[in-house]
DNA sequence: CAAAATCGCAACATAAAAAGTTACATGAGA
DNA sequence: TCTCATGTAACTTTTTATGTTGCGATTTTG
């Protein structure tokens, strides 16, 4: 999640497509694995590659239209929380009154967090950016200057 | 935390020590394992453990005053999130500011949740059993029926 | 006192999941 | 046609959680 936000980010930073390779370096992770995370956001249409010399990552969205949420769901709504039922073998009572209020507190919690994903644009991200960026005097901090 | 409530419950209905072995059989794990997750119950006060035969755990609090979040502290505070900061190395403006986004999202929905809990006590939970076993017609459904 | 039951703990082993790597096919541009 | 890209499957490595073994300490029982 926040590598993939990360990419994005750059990505709307730069009008040329990137390559996987220079977004693997971005987050310190390989072109594989780049490829595997993008693919979910390539079919809703988020982003697009071009095959061959001169090709790539572009956006091809709106970041006004694209939430937190958005994203998380094109990754495939992984796991966002590392604790959970042990198990659904429910022949035991005590086990199903465990898991009935752990999955109500956890469900509740998953869905606020869900909400406020939903709240949160790519927009919001890279307004906050470049607010930063000329808090600090306006200095890119490019992509070549920090992940060359 | 499921396991540990589940055992905690079943501790709850047995006024005889449980051994770490049954403890195990009850969450399929193994007695090591109990013992390694009991300690920071028992560090708390919310167990005790006695040696030799005849021995056992047996809890050593009110069921009123231990809530899920004083459990969830109890066994260190794991992480709750499994999703999170890839890292910080924010040498990269694009990056504190997805950290920043994701943190603030992250840690409000923690601290709900972690609120949440505070409101559950282990004997709500009990109670809750105790409700559902009525219902099923009183049938204890014991520790040895289900976890024999 | 000896034997059996139990916890405590450290060290090691296994398993499951995430991440990374390799290899090769395909497509696009120079 | 050669190079630069992505796409994808298969495999390997790393990491983390869990499980296991071994042994010492303590307590009850006979």
């Amino acid at each position: 999640m926040s590598g993939v936000l990360h990419v994005l980010l750059h990505m709307a930073e730069s009008s040329a497509p990137m390559t996987s390779e220079m977004l693997a370096r971005i987050i310190n992770s390989n072109p594989v694995v780049v490829r595997r995370i993008m693919g979910g956001l390539r079919q809703r249409g988020y982003v697009q590659s071009e095959k061959g010399h001169g090709g790539g990552w572009t956006l091809s969205c709106d970041l006004k239209c694209v939430t937190l949420r958005d994203v998380y769901q094109a990754l495939g709504c992984p796991q966002l929380f590392a604790i959970g039922n042990r198990s659904d073998d429910t022949r035991c009572l005590v086990e199903e009154v465990v898991n009935a209020e752990l999955s109500e507190a956890l469900g509740e919690a998953e869905a606020r967090l869900l909400i406020r994903f939903g709240e949160i644009t790519l927009a919001t991200l890279s307004a906050d950016f470049h607010a930063r960026l000329k808090q600090r005097g306006g200095s890119s901090a490019s992509f070549e200057q920090v992940h060359g």
